[in-house]
DNA sequence: GGTCGTTTCTTGACTGCTTCAAGGAAACGG
DNA sequence: CCGTTTCCTTGAAGCAGTCAAGAAACGACC
């Protein structure tokens, strides 16, 4: 659980309201990375008595436009969310059990990555995301069961 | 127009059916690279007379499962697909207008990249996923006028 | 502290992409 | 050519996310 006063000073800086349904889900964000907008729903509801889903969804939104949280969404599942911000950092996916971690970028700064060789057409690059899709050790080992420790990414699973 | 023994036997190399269905849905992947599946269901449409948007969907899936199609979908798009597969290219998608190109990828072989200084722990990757991030050339000299010549990727653009 | 204007949350309905399900049609091996 | 298997059609449903109108909360100013 993160300090409230940080995250009041974190919403005012970027010229935010200080709201409870903002403190509640900036606060579980910051404590469970890469949560979806269901689970976030929830965690908020631990932290307040009442939040309704829009809200939540407001909130999300306000808090990914101006930065504060960031927003994923690897194939396959639903958006998710992160705190750590501004070190644009990359993920690993498991594509069986869907759980996802950090790696750090090598190069630090974003764009990380340019597009090789010059021959982009056009583009000016600001930002360069990177998923890595593997399988996570306990899924590498017993490829055929999906762990149910972590939460399942993909719908359509036969 | 890819030619239809081509494709056929694309096919029946990848141990599928031959129907006119995905022969229509995979000539039309082949001729335009990123549509997504609302247009892919036109542009079969204009190849065969009709075809249901259930078997468009179904032929799609397989498409991508045998790994004859890339299935791709950038944040705030819906799925888009592409014929170029094997070769592990990238993309670069314009954050105004939604326009995707591709990109050569430098390593050529997949995971093109690795997650770097080896921190992560326990995950075996196969494949890295490079989304290049900017704005084509039309949006960054006219940043407030998203050009309507290509589609729109964003659903909710104020 | 109290008051006012603006922003944000609640409630409830709805959209759009995608999938599910049952039955008929087509592909392909023999 | 026939039977089995797979696939397509039709129609409906699911689900994440959004829209809209009114009530409540924030915070600036007095």
């Amino acid at each position: 659980m993160t300090d409230p006063a940080e995250l009041e000073r974190d919403l005012r800086s970027a010229g935010l309201r200080v709201t409870r349904p903002r403190l509640a889900v900036l606060d579980a964000v910051h404590a469970h990375p890469h949560l979806d907008t269901e689970a976030l729903i929830g965690a908020a509801r631990t932290r307040l008595d009442a939040v309704s889903h829009q809200a939540v969804y407001d909130v999300l939104r306000v808090l990914t436009d101006t930065g504060l949280v960031r927003r994923i969404q690897p194939q396959g599942s639903v958006a998710r969310y992160e705190a750590r911000v501004g070190d644009n950092h990359h993920h690993l996916v498991c594509r069986s059990c869907g759980a996802i971690s950090d790696v750090d970028c090598a190069t630090g700064a974003a764009p990380c990555l340019t597009p090789s060789g010059d021959a982009p057409p056009d583009f000016v690059v600001d930002e360069a995301e990177v998923i890595y899709w593997g399988r996570c050790r306990s899924c590498a080992t017993a490829p055929a069961a999906p762990s149910t420790t972590d939460r399942p990414a993909e719908r359509g699973n036969p």
